[in-house]
DNA sequence: GTGCATTGATTGACTAGTCAATCATCCACC
DNA sequence: GGTGGATGATTGACTAGTCAATCAATGCAC
């Protein structure tokens, strides 16, 4: 039944299933194997299209990551004053999307495989980067210390959300924007 | 060689090793058998003093979180003013072993731990009750407001120390300080 | 001689990745 | 409009290696 054009069909389809299983059974547990049989299809076809299992799981991440550019943007568009903007980049990171089980187990073991993977590292800091360039844009119309706050948010977007994911803290987009609006 | 009383001897150093082992080649590398080189004993022999390799790798989280409280109470007993308890707290937490290799690769190891493993979870939830009851503590004649404020910083701690851990934070103590005393 | 400390040898299960072969589908040519 | 490659999709069978865990056996110390 092999039909054309089943390429970008089968790459998405094993980058959900890698999200899954490492939702599934923790990070250490995931194999190719598992991989391709959730996606439906056979080990050896998932090394044709990725070439190793590391490439699924860093396409995977990418996948993840355009997701959330793609909240943030959305929200941004329609932010009308700066103070929306600012609360459009923190909404983003909180968005029910980020605290789904999966997206939780990637994100962790994202930053675990950044430690020594430089290809994932480079991810993370795109993800960092671009995190903290929304934050300063949105800011500057509202402080002069723009650039410090910035930084601040956004390692206090990471904390609240760990704590939030791993943890019992509630209202966490809430608490963010108390205490950005506390050093505006 | 046998000789009586190697068993703490032992553990220590298979411990220590585990967490050596961690920083080294990253948590999915981690082996019994490698643990136990590098700790100078067989591989069996670790399987008889722990019993399987998880209760290994929790024995190592629960050796680095003694090490922390250790810290805490230590730098607590030498702060005489509210505000010094405060910053006792997070100095502790960015004290300059939060951040040698070893340390960063087991935490970011027992996050992903603990979204799994029930054990491996208590530990967080422990981890976690003590940093924002010490912050609680330190700031309740601070401000009539300290609950949230506890909740925030100990985010922003965990936050902050994420991002200077894989990243290229600089100063993560003083921000973290800052943020807190612009909420007193 | 009793018991703890320690290991060599082994097991059974599982791993990523490779290779050659098969099969449907499409395109060019007649 | 039919025919015959060419091509992409797909897999079964396999390699070579690793792993956690077990067990029986050995040796030191008391």
């Amino acid at each position: 039944m092999p039909r054309k054009g089943m390429e970008s069909e089968r790459r998405a389809a094993l980058v959900e299933a890698a999200i899954g299983e490492i939702a599934h059974g923790g990070a250490g547990a995931v194999t190719v194997a598992k991989i391709a049989r959730r996606a439906g299809v056979s080990a050896p076809l998932a090394h044709h299209y990725f070439g190793s299992k590391d490439a699924i799981l860093l396409a995977a991440m990418r996948h993840i990551l355009r997701a959330l550019a793609a909240e943030t943007r959305g929200r941004l568009r329609r932010a009308e004053t700066p103070l929306a903007r600012v609360r459009a980049v923190v909404g983003a990171s909180f968005a029910p999307a980020s605290f789904r089980e999966e997206n939780v187990a990637a994100w962790l073991d994202f930053y675990v495989a950044a430690r020594t993977d430089p290809a994932t590292m480079r991810l993370l800091r795109v993800y960092q980067r671009r995190l903290r360039s929304n934050l300063l844009h949105a800011l500057r119309p509202l402080t002069p210390q723009a650039p410090e706050v910035a930084e601040g948010a956004a390692a206090l977007i990471d904390g609240v959300w760990l704590r939030a994911a791993l943890g019992e803290t509630d209202a966490p987009e809430r608490t963010v924007n108390e205490w950005i609006e506390a050093r505006l």
